[in-house]
DNA sequence: TCTATTGTTCGATTATAGGCGAACAATAGA
DNA sequence: TCTATTGTTCGCCTATAATCGAACAATAGA
């Protein structure tokens, strides 16, 4: 596999975002994605099998929320923020600033 | 049942509100609170089973989102916008701006 | 080429969620 | 008091979701 398929900006459905982000392992990804840019799969320390995280990633990607890019045998994980804030304008950081 | 138990503000939690706006159906009826402030069960126009309705407005009553006053047999039922907008600034806005 | 590393996918299990009809509860009004 | 209205709750069924271990795939490096 090559590269991972990612929806487009506007392929990006609210209620997949909002699913997504109901989940709070997905929303404490997200949460450490928005502080820190890339992060492999590896780096996220989340007391879970590694199938099940991979599960979560699969959900983050498909959703839209999440860009995963290849490099050697690490996955770099990203926020989607630009395509988020332009589909959904506050939507995420109106998440992100709200108290846990 | 004199009335129906509803969070108080302090007790709505984020990934709560993200759960109960994730469905649908459930955002269909919170787009109608938010333009119609009172709306009896009877008047949203599902197209599902009454004992569906109720379950959904129960969520939306559970997680904090929709306040519900009784009023001989009717319920009333309306959207908690400023224990929302207080506790999650700018994220129901954020959702209901949202292109569909 | 062989092995270790990184991460996904598969299959199974268990829990949660959405849907329905039937029964129930509460009130209004005759 | 009886009946109609409004809406919830209960029991059931089916579908989706979270979780795990095992197997698999791809690459890096020896």
């Amino acid at each position: 596999m090559r590269q991972y398929p990612h929806p487009d900006r506007d392929n990006i459905c609210l209620t997949g975002v909002l699913y997504a982000l109901s989940d709070p392992t997905r929303l404490k990804i997200v949460r450490m994605l928005a502080a820190q840019h890339e992060i492999t799969c590896g780096e996220f320390c989340l007391g879970m099998s590694k199938s099940t995280q991979s599960h979560h990633f699969k959900v983050l990607r498909d959703m839209g929320i999440m860009y995963t890019r290849l490099e050697g045998t690490q996955h770099y994980n990203s926020l989607r923020r630009e395509d988020l804030d332009a589909r959904f304008p506050n939507l995420l950081d109106s998440i992100l600033n709200a108290i846990k």
